[in-house]
DNA sequence: CTCATAACAGACTGATTAGTCAATCTAACA
DNA sequence: TGTTAGATTGACTAATCAGTCTGTTATGAG
């Protein structure tokens, strides 16, 4: 899988990505790009047709990425309840350890041009959780919502942690705070009759 | 306050302000927006000396704007839990009646370059919402989490809910989905004492 | 070694951009 | 009426952009 020209592919993908973060899509020339990654302009137009093309390779790259780590020790046949909260505190802990690649994100989300067709595909991707919740409903775990409000309200109040962390301004310890968070979510979407902070 | 040339002036800021939403900012060159708004180039530039003023005073009106509506109704000898829900409901409102700025607003924080001086500035016009959530914590009203944790995810949550609504995923009856939200909302900050819900 | 194919380079181009500037218009006032 | 100050204009410019083109090098198969 490791080509010989891997490695200049690989250097235009990571710069980009880092100057995106910096500086938005539309602030980073792709000059800057080539100096930066130390190539010429023309190879970075022979791995990618444009500009726009190296930006949608980030976003599914980073997007599978995300998916893959949200998964992470979540079993089927768990409770609702503790599948919700294991993915929660898996993406604020992907989130945290990968700076660069969740804001790239949330600057994708935002970008008018950009999210018409990439915002359906990418919440389709994360339909997973959207069951889980729905399956959360229909179990009398949560509240009897509709799914989309639950759904919507837990991706942007984790989002919220995220950033909350990366600016700083969440105190010194993160692992507790990540707890306090996953509480704060659960306590919202949960029904009142489900303990409100279940056994880990 | 109505001067001669306000008109002009103020062509330029509302077409702006919808080709900025549409199209994103360095998506809408200044020529656009003269051309759209029938203005001369020399115009813009007599009123704004950069496209960044342009967008720093679309920035400031509409949060100004924003924190007007929310601190509709509120009476500061109110308990602390129906001052929330008020500024909860009050801003769900406000930015499903102002999709354009509200989406304006949205695009404003994620865009790397401008938000490090004015994130700051912006989190401190709404200060007095940080304020309501600490009295709530010191009150026991909400629970004993840091300030900023409650604060960020009530503003994410509540975003969460406009664009939601905005993007028409909601069902029909929109007033109904605001206060299931709230509902959600205050679950989630408020102390288990309380009331889940109190009354209205 | 020969040849083909893909990686890589970087000067170049046409289009577009934010911003300038000298000229003209408008209105108020003396 | 003459003067002045601000509003308005749009052709213009210098810079910058995404993307092209022509060529050179590296690789690997036969």
């Amino acid at each position: 899988m490791d080509g010989p020209h891997t490695d200049k592919r690989q250097a235009i993908l990571e710069t980009a990505l880092g100057l995106f973060c910096e500086r938005g899509f539309h602030g980073t020339p792709t000059s800057m790009i080539t100096r930066e990654a130390e190539v010429a302009t023309g190879t970075l137009f022979h791995y990618f047709s444009t500009k726009e093309a190296l930006i949608e390779t980030i976003y599914l790259t980073i997007k599978g990425e995300m998916r893959e780590a949200l998964c992470a020790h979540i079993e089927p046949q768990d409770p609702v309840g503790e599948q919700i909260r294991r993915i929660c505190a898996n993406y604020i802990r992907w989130g945290v350890e990968n700076a660069r690649k969740f804001q790239f994100m949330e600057q994708f989300h935002n970008a008018p041009q950009i999210s018409a067709h990439a915002h359906e595909e990418g919440m389709a991707q994360f339909s997973f959780v959207h069951d889980i919740v729905q399956r959360g409903i229909d179990e009398g775990a949560l509240k009897p919502h509709p799914t989309g409000l639950q759904f919507s309200m837990f991706g942007a109040s984790t989002g919220a942690v995220v950033r909350l962390i990366l600016s700083g301004n969440g105190g010194e310890g993160i692992d507790a705070l990540i707890d306090q968070a996953i509480d704060l979510i659960w306590d919202g979407i949960a029904a009142p009759a489900a303990s409100p902070t279940p056994p880990r």
